[in-house]
RNA sequence: GCCCCCGUUGUGUAGCGGCCUAGCACGCCUGCCUCUCACGCAGGUAGCGCCGGUUCGAAUCCGGUCGGGGGUACCA
């Protein structure tokens, strides 16, 4: 049997890294055993489904390289992939379901679900049966009172156990599991009807989704059974519960939560393979000595019954270093475009890239590269190549603690350490300023070198000194040491 | 209340009855390297929720208990 899995979100806000985590387990579990990997959207809520929402979904994924081969934009033997679109077909499960009797209607509304709870002391919530087996004059005086009903799923008797491909075996007794109504008395069909057909539809054989549904699953297997025997479902999925992200304390990592939201990864400089090798960590592991690897083995060795069922607390920092080290994994060319957008956005070359800059950036790359741990990073430290002088400017802070009187003194050395250079290349600088500061004015090199850094780069942190004036060239580190001056 | 899930250092995990005086990673703390930063290197810190049981032997199996989480909708 082939594998057919299902990434169903629904387009609402902003894609948090809870859906991240599910579409990536998802995806990785169908390419590891060559299946397909569906993409479906759970638009039926039409308040709260956006456009934006769902653009923000498919920018998510393209970013992150999740390619889905049935789904939006791409098509597929069971479209339409949109629940806003597939209408027709709830509504004809639903008339097969009340026709056959696994489902029923029910006229009774939750005040009087309520008050016969009180009465009889149940400690089961949710609906009684009352309307299981009305008579039809029953049903006739309930219509005359105007009352629209719902269709309600009739549970059946006895327990329900399936084999959680995370949590091993799992068993309902069905009394604690109500009849539920499928649809609303306007006939809208509800997330209980409207995603099981669709997974009967679509085929899907493996269910994997966050553990919030797990108390849902006797319910929809009670389901399945139903829609097998009237031939809309050809079998039951396996499924798989994945545990909570959580954020601090003990609670789920809320849309509130800044780090929950996935785009801002992207616009924050992340790489796509570092954010998801972290949420791959988040209750999966590859090997006992190791938590670095690409996607391509993950799919080699992924498998959901690896998952742990414990939920995990989201921990940026861990998060950072998992995307640092997939930073070291890159070429420098590889790095070079990557940081190119936020290069041009941050102003720091133009857009298009002129050809001086261009060669610029490809000697200044490999200095620079090895230094930063998000794409973001780049600009600040490559900032002062490109600036034109009348808009190069000293930090503040830095210039304030480091171009002191000393400081000063120190610049004022290096110019004239510097100046009559017969070749301006890292080595002879570096060699022209040693002799002068460190063996000529007797400093350690961190006191030497500060302040001229400061002068040339603008700031206390940039790629190394000799290698950055030498791509300054020598009319403008002269004339930086020169303005530093005063 | 009732039902279900979960429980290894601060965090994520490895562990599937002896290999565990519990491994790895992040974090944190010390050093080293070094022109800043980043990297790299060496070392340190800290854990099996608790109680019983099974067993020659338990982090690993069983029971209970406590704690946390989820569900209990004409939300998804």
């Amino acid at each position: 049997m082939t594998v057919r899995v299902r990434m169903a979100p629904s387009p609402t806000g902003s894609p948090h890294v809870g859906l991240v985590r599910t579409a990536l387990f998802n995806w990785a579990f169908a390419r590891h055993h060559g299946g397909t990997f569906v993409f479906r959207i759970e638009d039926t809520d039409k308040e709260r489904s956006t456009d934006e929402s769902y653009r923000a979904i498919i920018d998510l994924m393209r970013w992150l390289g999740l390619d889905w081969d049935e789904g939006p934009e791409v098509g597929g033997p069971h479209a339409p992939y949109f629940q806003s679109e597939r209408g027709e077909l709830y509504a004809d499960a639903l008339q097969r379901l009340r026709e056959s009797r696994f489902a029923y209607d029910c006229y009774c509304t939750t005040d009087e679900v309520a008050a016969r709870r009180m009465e009889s002391g149940s400690k089961v919530m949710g609906y009684d049966g009352f309307c299981r087996e009305l008579t039809e004059d029953q049903v006739e005086a309930f219509l005359a009172e105007g009352r629209q009903p719902v269709v309600r799923f009739r549970m059946p008797e006895g327990s329900i156990t399936w084999r959680d491909l995370v949590r091993g075996e799992v068993t309902f007794e069905t009394e604690f599991v109500p009849d539920y109504a499928l649809c609303r008395a306007n006939g809208d069909p509800l997330y209980t009807l409207v995603n099981p057909v669709d997974d009967a539809l679509m085929e899907i054989t493996h269910v994997l989704r966050g553990e919030d549904l797990l108390s849902s699953t006797p319910r929809q297997l009670a389901l399945y059974e139903a829609l097998k025997e009237l031939g809309i479902a050809k079998v039951t999925p396996e499924f798989g519960h994945l545990p909570y992200v959580m954020g601090e304390g003990n609670k789920k990592l809320s849309k509130r939560d800044p780090e929950a939201h996935a785009l801002a990864y992207r616009d924050q400089g992340y790489l796509p393979e570092g954010l998801l090798n972290y949420l791959a960590l988040l209750g999966w592991s590859i090997a006992a000595d190791r938590d670095v690897f690409t996607l391509e083995e993950m799919v080699e060795a992924f498998d959901v019954t690896d998952v742990v069922p414990n939920p995990a607390r989201f921990d940026l920092k861990k998060a950072d270093a998992i995307n640092a080290a997939h930073m070291r994994l890159l070429s420098t060319d590889e790095i070079t475009h990557r940081v190119l957008p936020f290069l041009k956005a941050d102003g720091v070359v133009g857009d298009p890239v002129s050809d001086a800059d261009a060669r610029l950036l490809e000697l200044a790359m490999p200095l620079v590269a090895e230094r930063i741990n998000k794409l973001t990073e780049a600009s600040a430290m490559l900032g002062f190549l490109f600036v034109d002088e009348a808009s190069f400017a000293l930090d503040p802070a830095d210039a304030e603690k480091l171009l002191d009187e000393r400081g000063t003194e120190i610049v004022r050395a290096a110019l004239a350490a510097v100046e009559g250079l017969a070749t301006w290349s890292t080595a002879a600088i570096q060699e022209a300023l040693q002799s002068a500061l460190i063996d000529g004015l007797g400093l350690k090199p961190r006191v030497a070198f500060g302040p001229v850094r400061v002068a040339v780069t603008g700031k206390r942190v940039s790629p190394p000194l000799f290698e950055s004036m030498e791509l300054l060239g020598r009319e403008r580190s002269l004339g930086r040491l020169r303005a530093a001056l005063g």
